[in-house]
DNA sequence: TGTTTTAGTTCCAAATAATGGAATTGATTT
DNA sequence: AAATCAATTCCATTATTTGGAACTAAAACA
């Protein structure tokens, strides 16, 4: 959410939470020895890194395979993070009206680096199983929020961030690069929202709204997200005041109730 | 889910995730200064501990408040948790099978320390919302999962766990001490399945039966609750038999087909 | 069955990071 | 403007992590 003022070495914690991050992100089942060479640390190292991460409840080891797995520690963790988070209560209210009025899908968003993170979501029949959205990620590149999000940012700190973005053509419509994100990111500072026209998936459209707080920092996004199909004339139109307008109410109460656990 | 050989000094690490887990555990927002009693740390420790955790990504610090919030990577983590835990993968089916046949509200949960977390849910009307269940934790002794999947565990293992426990009176029908609890899990294991008589919460009832690996390893529990208002005559002799055949069909797949991300 | 290979664990002197008290800076109140 | 309180920085001391090598366990092979 915040950028760095400068960056801070973290030692012990940060070699092993990259560790840990390269159990969680890595597509296939790990063992010891393939630990060993993907993160290229000596036998010994690593052996003790992973007792840490085991003993503390972040990873656990499948006795069958011999292969880590992420631990139930991080879940539980997650649920706290979700249920108290400041930003996901003030704006569920929201979310759900403006649902009502649309009857699509409402996403609510953060910032996390180059991705933007599902911090909630409002779906037509189902509600939300957690594989749906919740504390997944997408590009922000090509989305509604991510855009919209990007739109709130000084000019530095969007530049720094677009230059580390690796642009990966999901449609024929995606953002392709630096340049053509940073000129998107222009019109939408003045149009205050942002529109994804299948950009990230064919037959698929949304418009989305920064969040902000009282300082004027970035805090978030929500968007509303329909099939091309079912979308009338004029629709887009209609929901970008809403989106615009409930993106606004949410950054006004957000200034008034501040913290979480109120 | 394995009981540790010994104990395991997590050293840097370990000290780490303690102050995380005092921000996670805490139902006041914390500022420095609270953290700074609560952890009894002194002051440059602590700072540099909470800079490490908030570059890490850990913790977000609310510039409003200037209290410490949990933060977005753990969310991430935990979508990731979720969706490759190959015993949530395996049962998945296995719930919903045995929620269409008593269409009343179905868990998946695991032991971690002396509580249960709640791995997956399939309910009547809503489909999961992540603040319902999933990740979230229940006291083992009062629960129908919980005392199940204490059912499985060898002597000694359970009596040490028993004795760690705090117990709670929740209803006049709580468990009130371990060797209360000791007797129950002895006709359990009898049984091969658990009860819980609102012994947690007046007017809800559960039966439910533990999973457990090739080796006999326990893997978790599920569980199928209701409303005693609901509840027909002979029906949960019904849906204790459901709740053991499904178990122990969970535990057979498990052995088959083992490992995440299959 | 014994041998070889591979995977995982333990050890310990050297290198690195964490510690914590005190001094400093910054913000808020009187 | 002074006083109070909160947060941050500094650095010599102390504790932890590091990593190569030796060791053990288990599987694959002869």
């Amino acid at each position: 959410m915040v950028v760095h003022k400068k960056q801070i070495q973290t030692g012990t914690l940060g070699k092993a939470l990259a560790l840990l991050d390269l159990i969680a992100t890595s597509r296939e089942p790990l063992r010891f020895i393939d630990l060993l060479h993907l993160s290229g640390q000596p036998r010994g190292t690593l052996h003790r890194q992973l007792s840490h991460l085991l003993e503390e409840g972040l990873i656990c080891l499948n006795d069958e395979t011999g292969t880590y797995e992420l631990g139930i520690r991080l879940l539980n963790w997650a649920a706290l993070t979700w249920s108290r988070s400041s930003l996901r209560q003030v704006a569920e209210p929201f979310l759900k009206s403006i649902h009502d009025r649309t009857n699509e899908t409402v996403h609510l968003a953060v910032l996390r680096g180059e991705r933007v993170v599902y911090l909630d979501k409002v779906e037509s029949r189902q509600a939300v199983r957690m594989h749906s959205q919740i504390g997944n990620t997408s590009p922000v590149y090509c989305t509604g929020v991510g855009k919209a999000m990007l739109s709130v940012l000084e000019d530095k700190t969007l530049e720094e961030l677009a230059k580390r973005i690796e642009f990966k053509r999901y449609t024929e419509h995606t953002l392709a690069n630096a340049s053509a994100l940073l000129l998107e990111v222009n019109d939408i500072r003045v149009q205050g929202y942002a529109e994804d026209r299948e950009e990230h998936e064919v037959g698929i459209r949304c418009v989305a709204a920064p969040i902000i707080s009282a300082k004027g920092q970035l805090q978030g996004g929500i968007s509303v997200t329909a099939p091309v199909f079912r979308l009338q004339v004029g629709q887009l139109e209609q929901w970008q005041l809403w989106v615009k307008e409930t993106a606004q109410a949410i950054s006004a109460q957000l200034a008034t109730r501040m913290g979480p656990y109120a």
